[in-house]
Formats: C-alpha cells, sequence, structure tokens
DNA sequence: ATAATATATGAATGTAAGCTCATATGAAAG
DNA sequence: CTTTCATATGAGCTTACATTCATATATTAT
C-alpha cells in the first residue's frame, strides 16, 4: 500500500464519519441562508430592540412594506419570527432566544476579525 | 397626541437604537451568507474533523474539483478556514474554533425545530 | 354594504451566485 | 526543460432570490 507525504487514510474516514446526513445539512445551510441578507439581518436586529408592526419595520428600514412583507414571511416560514394579530395590525416579534445566540456568535467574529486587521 | 391600540414611540426609538450600523449588518450577513450554501457547509463538517487537501475533500463530497476550489475560496476569502502547502498538495483547515460555535449554534436550532415537531 | 387602513401575495424583473468547462499556475520527477 | 500531478481561476450558463408593481385579503368605521 503506497503513502504520500500526507497520509489521507485516517483524515478520509474521519471526515467521512462527521459527516451528518445530506437532509440536516440541506436544512442547515437554508437556515443561515435566511441570515444571509441585510433586511431581515437589520428586521431581527429591530426586533431584538421591541416588537414592531410591519409599518414601524417599514419605515424603520425606508423600504417597501411589499418588500418587507415578503421578508417577514421568510422569516415567519423559518419560524425565527412569529406574529399576532392586534386589530388591523400584525405584531411581530422574536420566536425564540436561539436568534439572538446565533446572529450574536456571528457578530462576535465579525468583530474579532476586525479587531486582528487592526494589530497587524 | 393620538394614541392606537398599540404604542409605536416606544418601540420604534428602542428599535432606532438597537440597529448596528450598515456596514456592520452587511458584513453579518456576509458572513452568514457563507454558511447558506449546503457544499460549504459538508466542507466545514468535514473540516471539523480532520484537514484535509483538495483532493480528498473532492472525493468525500462527490464533486467536480473545480467546483470544490472555488468554494474553498470562498470560505478561505472569508478566513473561515486556511491552507497550507505540502509538496504538491494544499492541506485546508478550519481558520479558528468560531467556525464551530456558529455552526453548533445553528444545528441547535433545527434539532431543536424537528423535537418541537414531533411532538405536536 | 362601502370606504379606509394595514398587511399579504402573485407575477415580473434584475442581479447574484454556484456549477461546468477550459485553461492557467505551481511543484516535483524524469 | 518537459511532463505529470495537484490545485486555482476566468468565462459562460443557469438557477435562485430580493425588490417592485399591482392587486388581494382582513379588520374596523361609517
Amino acid at each position: 500500500m503506497e503513502r504520500t507525504m500526507h497520509d489521507h487514510t485516517d483524515a478520509l474516514m474521519a471526515a467521512r464519519g462527521g459527516l451528518p446526513q445530506d437532509e440536516l445539512l440541506c436544512d442547515l445551510a437554508d437556515l443561515f441562508k435566511i441570515f444571509g441578507d441585510t433586511t431581515r439581518m437589520k428586521i431581527l436586529f429591530a426586533l431584538f430592540e421591541a416588537e414592531l408592526c410591519v409599518h414601524e419595520i417599514t419605515a424603520l428600514l425606508g423600504m417597501t412594506q411589499s418588500a418587507v412583507s415578503h421578508q417577514l414571511k421568510v422569516l415567519r416560514d423559518a419560524r425565527l419570527i412569529d406574529s399576532r394579530r392586534e386589530g388591523k395590525t400584525m405584531i411581530y416579534f422574536l420566536a425564540d432566544d436561539h436568534v439572538r445566540s446565533i446572529v450574536g456568535q456571528g457578530f462576535e467574529h465579525i468583530t474579532e476579525e476586525d479587531a486582528h486587521e487592526n494589530n497587524v
């Protein structure tokens, strides 16, 4: 059996064992995809501070009501936010605190990156 | 001053104060965008277990070497992974453990979601 | 019932992004 | 220095997706 400078066998087997099922990986990627948009990120950050209705979010982001509603639907379908009706208005709020943790981790990462760049 | 069932003022001011700068929000979204792809997610999970060369990753994912290299570049540009040369081969590995935390948080979220659905 | 307000949604459009193909670079062997 | 092996990269194609526009639904008031 041949052997190169970098032995592949162990690493490959370990990596193969560590790969979750395709569906799970896809779900995970889909989750992160939701966070991968500036508009949705703004909405989430806004909802970190307070429950808001569509009109308020629209004003806050300076965007079309339609655009906001479309993104709210995306966030809602992903169960990251939820809503309740109050008369004619719909109030949106965070579905759970996992959202905060996930975004928080990302936030830490990029702020540390910036610190690095300043030091070099 | 008029007042509706749901008073907007407080919420709006809180939300306005909580919104980070546009550039930061964009960077954050861009970071999550990287995680929002199944191929890249697979690569990351593979690298969670072991350092791997391009050829190994290609075999593991059953994709074109070109496709893998392109995604490795994306991950590398985002500083999520790094590489070193060993002779003719390039060894890729995780840049830091933040990647693990971020993906871990996402993982927790979707597995909890599944648990919910099973109970209802 | 009609109007007004608040939100949702379908279709169309423009752009971003992943994959493929062909090719370029880089290291080592002969 | 030419060939081979390993990886990188630019161009083109195709799909996905965020926004816009027009319109639909829902709630409340008259």
